[in-house]
DNA sequence: CTTGTTTTGAAATTTCTGATACAGGTTTTC
DNA sequence: GAAAACCTGTATCAGAAATTTCAAAACAAG
């Protein structure tokens, strides 16, 4: 496909593969929607989203067969079966060399604010991790898994959705589970009953916000168990705060990244499910038959 | 239409799944010649050469076709079709996760779980950006920095929190951003004055939640833009949409991880901030003057 | 050498997949 | 605003692939 592309010669590995994968993305503008669905579909489980049936895979794209077909005959081949095999033959050459495994890391994309981004991005989340106490960590899964404690989720004006999404999880794998705003008015009635058995798990970074400062002083002085999920400065709750779990949040934005944040709460939705597992089955088979029914 | 007869398992922790390959080097004493040499071939070349069809795999083999047959039957599966799909799932498994091929079920707790989990998630990062065509972030990216554009975000059950959590930036670096609630209920009025100046900006992965299609189909026919942010199966919203965006989401978890969602999230509202900067930083500085006022 | 059993492949059959023609609908262009 | 060009899905068909049938070949035991 390329002889008239940039002859930038930078000694590529001997197989310098002309993936399809690679050609599909620089072609993807001049697709038409229905292909572009078959592209993205195909990307996006790449090879093996094409190595099904036509029938399949257009249904999976929410196409037609014929548009499925129009795609790939668009793509250069013959037929889907001759697609196929291409994709075999790519599939199985790329399994075979080792070195194909690292990744084109090919900065010349259109959007290097993306791959910039998440490179940053997962060099927080490595940070995070390796400044987790295993045991700090352990602590917090202890407690969350305890059928008799209380839970409650609260956060700031941005974490307040990782709050949300946390509770979202938490409220099918157990009970016992809530989400406090964090405007005062708004919970300032619900305080009279919380206390020594009540854990609140609270999400603030930098631009600390005190009314969620202000909830968990007073919680704590009733005698609940704080839980905080902040970043490395530590939100002015760590006072109060029996665990703390920091995160890295820097990143190429004029934001704060809250993706550490958001990792460690699925690494603790996860260990408490797999923890309660016995529990948390029928909970969530109940959820699922109720979706159903609706349907 | 779908293959996921397994209604009951939910996708359980990561049981290092027997390779097809073992169990014929087990097996293999009590196969007859003609099977033998289906499974000298299959081994050779596993496990591509099952990959080709019945009449292909046996001519290779030196054997005839029903023999071939024969053997995948003595093998457990019910057709040649049927093989091969266990073929490509297997192989499937083996590429997306290299690590979680080794690990014989961590049973574990603690921080192993949580370096294990991050390595995944970190591994969706790559290949969600990876995935993602340059100029479909563009142009979304163009779409959300349009200021005479209303921008409505929404998602389902878990996603919601992610809307959220978009809603909450955009909100301060531009105007016309407003959060809309799935339920059905809760948006039908609202429908009435959606047009083509309107953006809907939808969050949606597998357990595709009806209202959530419905309020995007409804905003189509009325002619607004819908942008999907989704997993690599493209929820149905995908058939209305004008811009797709698909994260890979599969982790160590009974759960599906959200954190290439909130990475794509991320790097939208960074990308537009910039692009937007001469009208977004005097937003965000008045935002600032109000929290320090308060305090 | 005969007989009963197992293994095997050629050919017939059935199933399903890939391909095509065509028509309705949409967008573009003038 | 009308016409043309273009997408896209439905219906249909041809052909290939998987599967079954059945009889011949290989083998083992008597």
């Amino acid at each position: 496909m390329n002889q008239s592309g940039m002859r930038h010669d930078r000694r590529l590995p001997p197989t310098a593969p002309p993936s399809l994968a690679e050609r599909i993305r620089l072609e993807m503008e001049s697709f038409t929607p229905s292909e572009k669905r078959a592209a993205h579909l195909l990307l996006s489980h790449y090879p093996f989203a094409g190595l099904d049936t036509v029938a399949e895979f257009a249904s999976r794209a929410g196409i037609s067969a014929p548009s499925a077909l129009r795609f790939v005959t668009r793509l250069g081949f013959s037929g889907f079966p001759d697609f196929q095999k291409h994709l075999r033959e790519e599939l199985e050459a790329q399994l075979l060399s080792p070195l194909a495994k690292a990744g084109p890391a090919d900065k010349s994309q259109g959007a290097p604010a993306l791959s910039s981004f998440s490179e940053a991005v997962i060099g927080n989340l490595r940070a995070t991790v390796e400044n987790i106490a295993p045991a700090e960590f352990e602590a917090v899964v202890t407690l969350l898994s305890d059928p008799r404690r209380h839970i409650h989720f609260t956060g700031g004006r941005f974490t307040g959705a990782l709050a949300r999404y946390a509770e979202s999880h938490f409220r099918i794998v157990r009970s016992n589970v809530d989400f406090i705003e964090g405007q005062p008015a708004l919970w300032r009635d619900r305080m009279i009953e919380i206390g020594k058995k009540d854990v609140i798990v609270a999400f603030d970074i930098r631009r600390y916000q005190e009314d969620v400062t202000a909830l968990c002083e007073t919680a704590a002085k009733q005698g609940a168990t704080i839980v905080l999920l902040t970043d490395p400065w530590l939100s002015p709750i760590a006072r109060v705060a029996r665990h703390v779990l920091p995160a890295h949040i820097v990143a190429p934005s004029n934001w704060d990244s809250s993706a550490g944040l958001l990792l460690l709460t699925e690494a603790l939705v996860a260990t408490v499910t797999k923890r309660l597992w016995e529990t948390a089955k029928p909970r969530m088979e109940a959820v699922e038959r109720l979706r159903s029914e609706k349907a």
